[in-house]
DNA sequence: AAGGTGACTAACA
DNA sequence: ATGTTAGCCACCT
């Protein structure tokens, strides 16, 4: 099972109206600081495996997308949809991880 | 196959 | 306290 297949695997894990960060993700899925390679492999494997990759935002809750093809604005709205409060702070979205942040149980 | 890169972080200045 | 920098490492070309 390559790095990849447990990054995906966790964030299908994630419940709706919670959020994980990168780091955590890449925590799980056994390599804690492939942090930025989550965020590589969800901008390139979110469309095809179904996934929820607006659940996963940066360590300090802001979204970090820089992608064109889906920014942050839609990212923002995604969550929303899912109950998320996605506060807006000049510009950038955030959520406020001490309420929204998942925790795994083990 | 090797090297560049980035939807990150934590550590500094 | 805020802004910048330098490691990070798996993915893609």
């Amino acid at each position: 099972m390559s790095f990849s297949e447990r990054v995906i695997h966790f964030v299908r894990q994630i419940p709706k109206g919670k959020v994980a960060s990168y780091g955590q993700i890449a925590a799980l899925a056994g390599s804690p600081r492939s942090a930025i390679t989550v965020g590589q492999i969800l901008h390139n494997q979110s469309e095809k495996y179904h996934l929820p990759w607006q659940r996963v935002i940066n360590s300090r809750g802001y979204i970090s997308t820089t992608c064109l093809e889906h920014p942050a604005e839609m990212q923002a709205s995604l969550l929303e949809a899912e109950g998320v409060k996605v506060k807006k702070h000049d510009g950038l979205y955030w959520i406020d991880l001490k309420n929204c942040q998942w925790q795994k149980e083990e």
